[in-house]
RNA sequence: GGAGCCGUGGUGAAGUUGGAGUUCACGCCGGACUGUCACUCCGGAGGUCGCGGGUUCGAGUCCCGUCGGCUCCGCCA
């Protein structure tokens, strides 16, 4: 044997175990040297035991124990002792107790880390990311990697439960028009052709209910090689759910089901069900986001009528070119200085607004340079419709619906969580339904799809595709919680007629059609069911379940924000032997600087 | 593609009107210490101030460029 192996894991140990001899294995957390007596804090991944060598009872062992240091990787033989009532280290599961050695080896020495192996580090991302391996030691990481694992199985049994098979589906495979940026590989026996990584199993889950597997699952990879954010990475992890022969209705309520499952399994929390319901349209409305954080209020009020008429030429002038006026109530910030404001304009002009119009309620006074353009009957109109207090600042943009939305919903949000007005405790789910089958592209000139092209409209608006396609609505859903999107899906079409509608409405012609789903519209010839689903990601919402803000922290080996890995430092240039082999001739792109 | 913030011993920070790589905390190394758990005390080592230009007698500090990280907009479902 090359090592002693332990019989037991040192954050498991308790008083009950008091008398019991134990070997542990695990990386020296820490060492205290008092001279005669040295304490050690042993760590494996359940957590941290005090070991303890006393020269009187084991001298060759103390002799090892000062050699001791950092991260070292050892194997300790020893007794279970309680400790004294005074020495009880109440921070530590396993205060209670401590393990006196009696033999000890040293299995690996370690270079001194670059960071502490502990929770709620202050380093720079990038050290961490550089040296992932000890980031990942850390517990509050393998925690949520504990955490992820978890939720992944319950997704997995659940589904199973529920008579859904998982499958797989190709990683290479063909590059769709439409969507996101995709990642591409060369195929070697075929020069000059290309595969593509998958930004979902779409087109294959949708095959699937083609050939009659009904309930189809998959915990899946997926590429998209666009821009990264805090909650985006260039390859991230769908639950991929498809079903034949349900409805919307049933689908979402088994879904809803399975997330309050989870949430009851993962962190005990009951999830009421069935989940809060908006129509896009409302959402926008009233939070100006698609994905709404419901855990607070603050809503988007509408002022547009008593904007109209009023003597504020931006308001009026605005509603005038068919623009909109809304508002938010900022509670209690009235005090808020002239420079308070202007870093809030600034804030609004990055969504695009071009202007903040304020005003505070102070003890009767109204400040603000807007206030004087207003009748008195008109304050008296929108301090009622905001349910003005004293002590209250309005915020207001006058714009496009647009840019109304973007910029007072980031603005609640920025408030919320500046505010404290969020309960962290909280989970909001909430389903968006209702959204635009399609959506106007003012540089394409043309309809594109809001989700994709397969998705089916709602049946009373099939005829809205000759009038104002616009207008339909489509069978789609998304799931919210907190903020976030967490999952999106939708019923597909499965009615030739329907199809041809909708590629006609995206402009593109039979030929073009047939030949860029082919293969799916072939199989939509031989008995298609209906069907229809959703995908969930994954990534997201183990971020959300382990109270993290970034991605990054759910994810073993993430990439930075520009799509680099740090510790493998890819991607990287590659052998011209390489590339000959794959018949790919590389050309930088030169500086902009020479234009 | 764009904006903001950041880059100083291993880590985190401070660094004044431009005046010696200066300072603090943690860590590291050596020594002392038999009940610590943020051990304590004494001593010590450790630097391309991200990189490249420029201004200046003199740059961590000012200017220009560039690279990298984070956040956001665009992009992305």
């Amino acid at each position: 044997m090359e090592f002693q192996q332990r019989n037991v894991f040192c954050g498991t140990l308790r008083r009950t175990d008091v008398g019991k001899e134990v070997v542990l294995n695990g990386w020296v957390q820490k060492r205290r040297d008092l001279g005669g007596v040295i304490f050690v804090d042993l760590r494996d991944r359940t957590g941290i035991v005090q070991i303890v060598f006393n020269p009187e009872i084991n001298p060759e062992a103390h002799a090892v124990g000062d050699k001791l240091r950092s991260e070292y990787v050892v194997s300790v033989k020893g007794k279970v002792v309680e400790r004294d009532p005074e020495t009880v280290n109440p921070n530590l599961e396993t205060g209670e107790i401590e393990v006196q050695v009696n033999e000890i080896e040293i299995i690996n020495q370690a270079k001194t880390p670059p960071f502490f192996i502990e929770d709620n580090i202050d380093v720079d991302e990038q050290i961490r990311l550089k040296y992932r391996y000890l980031d990942l030691r850390r517990p509050e990481m393998y925690k949520t990697m504990e955490l992820r694992h978890k939720v992944t199985k319950l997704f997995r049994d659940y589904l199973d439960s529920k008579g859904f098979l998982e499958i797989e589906t190709p990683m290479l495979t063909k590059s769709t028009p439409e969507g996101a940026r995709d990642y591409l590989v060369p195929s070697r026996v075929n020069p000059g052709e290309f595969f593509a990584l998958p930004q979902s199993p779409q087109i294959f889950k949708q095959l699937l209910m083609v050939a009659g597997y009904e309930r189809y699952f998959q915990i899946v990879r997926c590429f998209r090689d666009e821009d990264l954010r805090a909650d985006r990475q260039p390859e991230f992890t769908q639950v991929d759910i498809e079903t034949s022969f349900l409805n919307m209705e049933e689908l979402m309520s088994m879904m809803e089901e399975m997330m309050a499952k989870v949430c009851k399994e993962v962190l005990n929390i009951d999830i009421e069900t069935p989940f809060q319901r908006l129509t896009y349209a409302e959402a926008m409305d009233r939070y100006g986001s698609d994905k709404p954080d419901l855990r607070f209020g603050m809503e988007l009020v509408d002022i547009s009528d008593i904007a109209e008429n009023c003597g504020f030429q931006v308001f009026s002038s605005t509603m005038k070119k068919g623009g909109q006026v809304k508002g938010i109530n900022v509670k209690g910030c009235a005090h808020y200085s002239r420079k308070d404001v202007d870093e809030l304009m600034k804030f609004a002009g990055r969504y695009g607004a071009k202007g903040l119009a304020w005003m505070a309620f102070k003890d009767d006074e109204i400040k603000g340079p807007i206030a004087k353009f207003f009748t008195e009957e008109e304050i008296a109109a929108i301090k009622d419709r905001m349910q003005v207090e004293n002590n209250d600042l309005l915020l207001f943009v006058a714009d496009k619906p647009k840019v109304v939305a973007d910029s007072l919903g980031a603005l609640r949000l920025k408030f919320g969580k500046e505010l404290g007005l969020i309960d962290e405790s909280k989970f909001a789910f909430a389903w968006v339904v209702d959204f635009p089958l399609l959506e106007w592209d003012e540089e394409a000139k043309r309809y594109v799809a809001l989700h994709h092209p397969f998705t089916r409209p709602r049946p009373e608006d099939v005829e809205l595709f000759d009038t104002d396609p616009g207008k339909i609505r489509a069978q789609a859903y998304d799931m919210v919680l907190n903020g976030f999107e967490i999952g999106g899906g939708s019923m597909r079409i499965y009615k030739r007629d329907v199809q041809e509608k909708m590629f006609k409405a995206l402009g593109f012609s039979q030929e073009e059609a047939q030949e860029k789903f082919g293969f799916l519209l072939d199989a939509f010839e031989y008995g298609t069911p209906p069907h229809g689903g959703i995908a969930f990601g994954l990534d997201r919402i183990v971020m959300i379940l382990a109270g993290r803000s970034s991605l990054r922290d759910t994810i073993a080996f993430p990439k930075t924000a520009s799509a680099r890995d740090f510790m493998t430092d890819a991607p990287s240039t590659v052998d011209p032997k390489q590339l000959e082999e794959l018949s790919i001739r590389v050309f930088m792109p030169k500086k902009s600087d020479d234009k």
